[in-house]
DNA sequence: CGGCGGCCTTGATTTAAGTCAAATCCAATA
DNA sequence: TATTGGATTTGACTTAAATCAAGGCCGCCG
């Protein structure tokens, strides 16, 4: 349960044998080294490489993430093979946060990426005495729940235009809302999210460049026109 | 705001002009009157009839419910009509709670229903100054998120089979794992849950009633056989 | 009891997206 | 710079589920 670092695979800790490694972080105004504003939580500075898992579905939710750059991708997968992605983490955000014991879904770098680690169990007393702090994660949750039920009334009811276009605009607002940006995640990460097959979300990338919503350098640097786009879709 | 109950349209005490209406209450074991096992909050018994509106998408989020019996769908609707049932809720459950103050979905009852009211303001204010009641309402926010991740799944990657079953299977363990049960939902409803179309949803019944996997006597009432439907999905 | 209207089922046909199969692009590295 | 292997695109074809269109069932009320 609450064993020493060193022992568990999954374990992050700068000891650990890991491929993750620790680096000096420059703190930004979002990333506090604090969780939840609670200045008795500090984080540990921790890395992980492009694809590298952070911890696997069901494995004991010992830590916490803060994610300071880079990008992080959560799935589930079924015995067959057939993987959804349940969510995008990107920096400033939050990720395995658990209630039980235990992860609901496996967590992956997308890209290099840098994060703070906190122990789920020293938070969870926190949360327990202290209930700015239990709010807070309340707050935190209540958030994930309500862009799981947008994504739900994406994956029941939009066509697969719909989904593409709306999730190219929710990754530009969240990535500053510049209208351009370099996608961290392959066609296949996207289709994952999305509910289709690779060779859909590529179709539909080119049909969105010919009728000009969009604009490719290379792949994956994308910039868009976001009145075009918005006239796609009704979400 | 936190105006007296008769003024608004939506609010669902006995002064209100709505066809809602106070009933005697037998309180079982789960459906005490405390809300998250804190006596300070004691909720007024209501009732609702079948199809009746419980509250509406972006009204505002005055009172949580607690349900004691019947059953409530919540959904989100597009602009052209499109409809997400984003859940059922049965009896024992929580319902309209949000962290804003407005609902992010509508909630309308299935059957007549009764549930107990408690004003969203005071269950935060008790939230703000007890850790303990704010880590229930946390827990409770946890256990949806999960929910909604699973219907993610189910959604994203499930076969218009696997997502009917995976749902009869939920329900019956929902109403108390008998395998036998009266559906309260419409074909329309279960279709908009799962993301397909009445005669979709129509078709796989029969095909499951044909391969033995379920008995149905008239329409919406069923037995489940729980080892065949097994097999059916991978979830 | 009979008819009305909303569900639900069934059948025929269409279509959006999936599958299978090849090219191409492109980035890492030798 | 040349090589190589994964990622992406594109094309041809298939299919699961949607759509369109009748019918049938059932509960309710006159």
């Amino acid at each position: 349960m609450s064993s020493l670092p060193i022992s568990a695979r999954s374990i992050p800790f700068p000891t650990s044998t890991r491929k993750g490694s620790v680096g000096t972080v420059p703190i930004s105004p979002w990333d506090s080294l604090y969780f939840a504003g609670c200045p008795d939580l500090i984080g540990t500075p921790f890395s992980y490489a492009r694809e590298e898992e952070i911890y696997g579905e069901a494995e004991e939710a010992e830590f916490v993430y803060k994610l300071l750059d880079g990008a992080v991708r959560t799935h589930k997968i079924l015995s067959d093979g057939r993987r959804q992605i349940t969510g995008f983490h990107l920096p400033g955000e939050l990720l395995g946060f658990e209630q039980q014991d235990r992860h609901r879904h496996a967590a992956e770098a997308l890209t290099d990426t840098r994060m703070l680690i906190f122990r789920r169990r020293q938070i969870e007393r926190m949360a327990a005495c202290n209930a700015t702090v239990a709010c807070q994660l309340w707050s935190l949750t209540a958030r994930r729940l309500r862009d799981a039920q947008d994504h739900m009334l994406l994956l029941g009811r939009g066509s697969a235009m719909e989904r593409l276009v709306a999730f190219l605009i929710d990754l530009d607002l969240r990535l500053g809302a510049t209208g351009t940006f370099v996608l961290p995640m392959s066609r296949r990460d996207i289709a994952d999210y999305l509910g289709l097959t690779i060779e859909t979300v590529s179709r539909l990338m080119t049909q969105l460049e010919v009728d000009g919503a969009l604009l490719r350098c290379s792949g994956r640097q994308l910039s868009l026109h976001r009145t075009h786009l918005d006239r796609l879709i009704a979400f």
